[in-house]
DNA sequence: CGGGATACATAAGGGAGTTTCATGCATCAT
DNA sequence: ATGATGCATGAAACTCCCTTATGTATCCCG
């Protein structure tokens, strides 16, 4: 449907100059020249075959062709100026923000609640991806990356490490007098022994791979879940050490030994070099690098 | 009201795009390459703070933002378009002739029904005018003006000189057996014997200046009723020939002498040298020249 | 599983359309 | 009259936009 549509910026000076009666006028809104105006107007004159202002001595008048398509004009650039403000505004009001599964059940589904009490002004939306995902092809505005760092045009910030370790709850931890060793687990239930993590760590800790073979099979599938286990006093839970720093400080959790083990990954926080400075991607950014700061480095 | 509006050759771009799905056929329906298209895109989606498009394998979505934008422009769009080739169509379509009143009322408005019934399409609006006008301040399209030629930036069409001669019913000639020497026509009633014009015209014709002096003081006014009144055989009128050709050739009207005054003037067709290929310029001018021609050069 | 075709991105370069500047002209107000 | 206001115009400069050429990724086909 190639309809014919006249110049755009010689019907945007005609708009003008039609709404304020006059080319001067016209051109200090445009933020051009009356002289530039003048020039825009003869040509849709030259282009539509006659012209849209009469002439006067002082002041100029549309002429009848002109006084019908002014209203028009003047309506439709109205509509495009307030969608495109809304499309602003949308765009500086909602952060989308890709993430893995993981660390969106881990911890960001937990956390964001305080990032939107924080920016009230901004809706967020999170999207989970399995893979790495590639912002030119999703809508994201920022990403939550595994990895070991290094993407091509893309800023990013280092989270946190994957180390994981043992937790538990203080009053399980009490009811067995305390936890000094390792082997001291073994004494208490654990919430998904068949946890592929559980044979790297105890070996770090000097422990049989297999120390807990023969217990049931449990798998309580995330993390997230695991932990409220946890905290539930139900049994030792082995988490990424990282995402549950606050329910330590909280005492809802103890992490009993620093011995950890690893994936060997980070977690990045990302986004476009060229977004580096949207207010929202700040908003985020200046949101959660504190939340990971210092012991994680 | 300096309402902000996105870049408008962009913001067109991402219309078609949005339309088509598709850079590359936006781009053949603007006339313009894929590669400029994609900049276009790219210089809206730096404005607006935010990609408008998912880039996807072998196609692209509007994203959130970009889907709602894209609605709002088209509309507004449409409605610009409209308007704007009902203003072209206007343009074509309407006439507006400014002239002389004399002109108007001697001729012009007894034969410009023939033109809009050779131009159906063609709506014409007759502007009276005292003095000569001034395309920059009227929204004349074309103008019949008395002078002696040579305006500035003006095509100029010689239409008729203004000379006048006693005019009569071939009935009232024959009725004093015809009219061989210009004294015959003292025999006869005059429409307007106090016409300025008949002094010169006798004095012409070898006759007193003063020789119709003392006949009643009857004025009809304006030269077409002067006519009408010759035609129905009330007596001799003093008519511009090139008027009423029509007349002569049709039976109606007889010039016995070839004796005419003169105002010393000619009227010219004109119009602005910018609308000389208009197609309702064109069309009137076609129409009338041929209605003049040869005999009045 | 190559090879071609399709679609968008990007860099460099040039050109047409706009804009500005300077000036002129007409009108209006004082 | 005289200055101020407002639009038109011509020349020169600039800016933005478009084109050309090329790259990259994906899809499709045999």
């Amino acid at each position: 449907m190639a309809t014919q549509l006249p110049p755009l910026a010689a019907i945007r000076a005609f708009e003008a100059v039609a709404r304020h009666g006059s080319f001067t006028r016209a051109a200090g809104e445009l933020g051009m020249t009356q002289s530039a105006v003048s020039y825009q107007i003869k040509v849709l004159e030259e282009r539509v075959g006659t012209p849209l202002f009469v002439r006067r001595p002082r002041r100029i008048a549309l002429t009848e062709i002109g006084r019908r398509l002014a209203p028009a004009v003047s309506e439709a650039f109205e509509h495009i100026a307030a969608a495109w403000q809304e499309a602003r505004h949308g765009a500086q009001g909602t952060l989308v923000i890709n993430t893995l599964q993981t660390f969106a059940t881990a911890w960001l589904a937990r956390h964001v609640g305080s990032f939107q009490l924080a920016h009230p002004g901004i809706a967020v939306r999170i999207e989970t991806e399995q893979k790495v995902i590639d912002f030119a092809r999703n809508e994201a505005d920022v990403a939550i990356r595994a990895g070991s760092g290094g993407w091509p045009g893309l800023v990013e910030h280092q989270l946190i490490g994957t180390d994981f370790s043992p937790m538990l709850s203080p009053r399980l931890a009490a009811s067995v007098g305390g936890l000094r060793e390792p082997v001291d687990l073994l004494k208490l239930p654990i919430v998904s022994p068949n946890d592929p993590w559980w044979p790297d760590w105890l070996v770090r800790a000097g422990l049989a791979a297999d120390a807990l073979a023969g217990r049931p099979r449990t798998s309580l599938g995330s993390q997230s879940v695991e932990a409220s286990a946890a905290i539930a006093g139900q049994g030792v839970a082995l988490l990424t050490t990282a995402f549950y720093r606050q329910e330590i400080e909280a005492g809802l959790l103890v992490q009993p030994f620093d011995i950890v083990g690893t994936e060997g990954q980070r977690y990045f926080l990302v986004y476009p070099e060229a977004r580096r400075n949207a207010p929202k991607t700040r908003a985020f950014r200046d949101w959660i690098l504190p939340l990971f700061d210092q012991k994680t480095a």
